[in-house]
DNA sequence: CCGCACGTTCAGGCTGTATTGAACGGATGA
DNA sequence: TCATCCGTTCAATACAGCCTGAACGTGCGG
């Protein structure tokens, strides 16, 4: 693995550990992302310099959250892995879900706090419209996005 | 404290944790949201059963974010926290932020890599496309919810 | 039926980080 | 000037989670 490679995947590293991922986990994104063909988990722990079953974990795990496929060849028994084709939309939903259980937090506590004031009731009632605002918003925008970017598609 | 109040505080925790950030951040964060007045380190580290160098050091790291608002009332020593008023632009903000440090290292990938195939470049120009497509969208998305919900303000 | 090549799982070591008690610095008021 | 009350900082500890090597299950090929 080149230089630039090795920097590229580390960064991932980095930024997956700074959202509370396992650093493996980003380098693999981030290794995939730079790679043209889809890579087997031996290529994977080979390249990244770590233990097959942490590539199995990691993979694993990215690939249930929508950012990689697992790529099947006919005739290999070998699992290959690849960026998700739609890595754009599927992030922005897991952003949403992810959001989505702070707003349902914080509805719970609207709906059993025992005593709120007026302010507060206002505040929680506040944050739960603007989530839902944003959801629509953004959910608008990546239909935008893929109409744009992927026209045809679906 | 009540029941609802410490199930509320709790459950920030996690999620503050599933973000990668300190469960007592969250657990600030929460009883935050659901108290009428702005609290002080004392009060805060009582409520939470916590120590007050936790609450100072992960409080400010919060106001650091935006997420809370240091409040200084006159001819009182002590420092007092709430969540910032326009807690969810902020949020938003600090979300692009984040993405923004993925979006430059993929574009120094993209100047960097020795030799990418013509999908990986097409793969990394359609990130940063996408990304700043989405800047725009939920900046707006911001800005019209901030002039619905403070019509007036600004 | 055996050998081999995969992917997965799991206990254990290990590293990083959150949390704490204690010490510190600064400001206030007597 | 001293005593007190803040908030902050720091070393030490406890804890959580990642990562790994080895064992396991499975399916294929000979």
């Amino acid at each position: 693995m080149d230089a630039a490679t090795t920097h590229f995947t580390d960064r991932m590293g980095l930024l997956f550990e700074a959202e509370g991922q396992p650093p493996i986990a980003g380098r693999i994104f981030g290794y995939l992302m730079v790679s043209d063909d889809p890579r087997s988990l031996d290529q994977l722990a080979e390249a990244l310099d770590v233990s097959k079953a942490s590539v199995s974990t990691n993979a694993r795990r990215l690939a249930d959250q929508g950012v990689l496929e697992r790529v099947c060849r006919p005739a290999d028994r070998h699992d290959y892995y690849a960026v998700a084709p739609d890595l754009f939309s599927r992030t922005m939903e897991g952003r949403l879900r992810r959001w989505q259980r702070f707003t349902e937090a914080v509805g719970e506590a609207r709906r059993t706090l025992p005593t709120p004031s007026e302010r507060v009731r206002g505040r929680l009632r506040g944050y739960e419209t603007a989530y839902a605002y944003m959801v629509d918003a953004i959910g608008a925008a990546v239909d935008r996005w893929e109409r744009r970017a992927r026209p045809g598609r679906r």
